[in-house]
DNA sequence: CAACGCTGTTTCAACGATGTAATCGTATCA
DNA sequence: TGATACGATTACATCGTTGAAACAGCGTTG
């Protein structure tokens, strides 16, 4: 297979040096000798050989997405983004799916591949702000959508409980007294679903309406079959609720679909949003008003808090010896611009 | 960062080579050694260098998917299958999107990432038979999705032509003699397209019905949007379909947006099929009549496929001098399993 | 008891690239 | 003309790991 350094030095007739400096770019080199090499490079399709360059310097070109699911289009959506931004700075991403398990989100924070990559992106589902602190590795790392008070960890997120207070007083301004709200979790860590729905009860408060729990079933998860689960149950309440503000656009379409099914109109009998703004909702029958994050900017934003670390993490070589203090920059924490979207399903155009 | 096997070895007052014995389970230690070598390893928690090991063994543990999209939902919920399977062997799967741009799948054939990867599982949209046979890269190979004959290349596919057949047939079968087609492709290369168009129209034959042109609209790509437009299209003509066979569930869902928004009523006024059985076909409304290839299926053949290639390309070391031909191990063509789905958009139940 | 064959461990070299320092050649200047 | 400076190139060590081979110790065997 591909040739090496010195392969392409012995075609060239120089040192394996000269040839790295060329392919480097180092200045002080002759016209002729450096087009001697070029021509040898090209006869022999020269490639570096990554391992031996990242063993050499240190790092690999390589970052990890870490993310729950490929497979909710949320994340699917997101990870196109980030793949985009990071090809632009010449990183390769590497996607590590969780499943939201703790166990494996732990390793994720552990470093499972830290040999492996130069820095992490990370989507956490369940890790709470101890494990993030008991954190020994030392990967760069960016945090998506959650903010985790308080740790040294950069993140970049959206405004999640005022983007939440907007699409419940959005509801609220139909005309809507009886609202209902699917996605909140029990599970303490979940910090993203507490945030939408202090958002949703702030809503409630400032509208002088009252909070009913049998109107705010708890799940575990965020798939169309929850959503469609969750509102069977909230169909059965002797009073259901006239509007539903879903967690995210995943519940919104399962819960479209039992609406739809059970025989009532969305929005004229019901009227729900969602969060996200998957493409989806935006073909579903009624589309689907709900929350869009700029998912460009998120993930071009965490891309870069990711370089600007590496920008100072010294060059790997022998580790600073007994220097083990973690480096303390101050964390950012980038708040990212979104929208809400009102479409059909709360508002027949 | 991260101790190396010298330093452990110092630690446990043993040779380098000792712990890496022992870190590779080599049989012949001393349980003696073994144990006070394992306890240096977990004080100062070794993690063995990537870089360098690969560099060594040449095999890096990581392997391509190389896919048009990450965010269509197929290539999500495929792209899922994959990385567990991969990881099941312990192998690491690296994402590359190429947009189904020519220029882009080329890159892919010839090895971008030659030096980073053990191993690609490609699907390909736009790249054709003499592409792929002026490959000059040897990194193991195996395509998904494409049955593109007579090359040396190993494949994974469901019956592509069988199956369209089959939900033409289905769609006869409710008595509809109109039946239009949306995805057919221009492009030569477009194999998956073509298989597909061919077994809508070997049904239509078999049951004595014309084929219409007209019904069958080409289109570039295959999102929502397309569906979405091509179905205004087919809407337009003088006699529309009664029945349409979308060649993937994107442009079902894009269609049937269109048809309800419209004002028809699916399946009374329009049957809609479609075709890769993606998440979204399950809750829409009305749910999505479908093909449903085995995904797990074909994601653990495909990396069956490749593991079965590695086990045979010699360890990198200095390759084998002037021995250039490429190994002609014959291809293997694997075809996966697939089951029709019925649902409402083509039957009220 | 010498030769042999095990087990257990070490030494050495190499994978491919690059940083450092040394070297060589030529032009410049006092 | 000899010292000096600098441009261009090279030798060497090194990153962390592992295969090959050597070696040391000890029990077997003819």
């Amino acid at each position: 297979m591909g040739a090496s350094l010195k392969d392409v030095a012995a075609r060239a007739g120089v040192s394996v040096k000269t040839v790295s400096n060329v392919v480097n770019g180092y200045t002080y080199v002759t016209p002729h000798t450096r087009e001697k090499v070029e021509r040898a490079l090209a006869e022999l399709d020269y490639r570096p050989n990554l391992s031996a360059r990242n063993l050499r310097r240190g790092r690999t070109g390589v970052i990890a997405l870490a993310l729950p699911e490929l497979d909710a289009p949320y994340f699917a959506e997101l990870s196109r983004f980030v793949i985009d931004a990071a090809a632009e700075r010449g990183w390769t991403v590497l996607i590590d799916q969780t499943d939201g398990l703790a166990h494996r989100e732990r390793e994720v924070l552990q470093g499972i591949r830290e040999q492996l990559i130069d820095g992490l992106i990370f989507s956490p589902l369940t890790i709470g702000r101890e494990e993030l602190a008991a954190r020994t590795d030392n990967t760069p790392l960016v945090l998506l959508g959650e903010r985790i008070l308080d740790g040294p960890t950069h993140h970049v997120a959206i405004d999640n409980q005022r983007a939440a207070r907007e699409v419940t007083e959005h509801l609220i301004s139909l005309g809507h007294t009886r609202i209902g709200a699917i996605g909140a979790q029990e599970n303490p860590s979940a910090n993203t679903a507490h945030l939408r729905l202090a958002g949703y009860r702030e809503a409630l408060r400032a509208a002088g309406l009252p909070y009913d729990e049998r109107l705010v079933p708890p799940t575990g998860s965020y798939h169309r079959a929850d959503g469609a689960a969750l509102m069977r149950r909230l169909l059965e309440l002797d009073e259901p609720p006239q509007a539903v503000f879903c967690f995210n656009d995943l519940l919104a379409l399962g819960a479209l679909r039992t609406a739809l099914s059970s025989g009532l109109r969305v929005p004229e009998d019901l009227a729900l949003a969602g969060f996200d703004d998957i493409e989806d909702g935006r073909y579903s029958t009624p589309t689907l008003t709900t929350v869009s994050p700029d998912k460009g900017q998120i993930a071009r934003t965490a891309v870069e808090l990711l370089s600007a670390q590496l920008g100072s993490v010294k060059r790997a070589g022998r580790r600073a010896a007994g220097g083990s203090e973690p480096e303390h920059r101050e964390a950012r924490e980038v708040e990212a611009d979104y929208r809400l979207i009102v479409r059909e399903s709360t508002v027949r155009p």
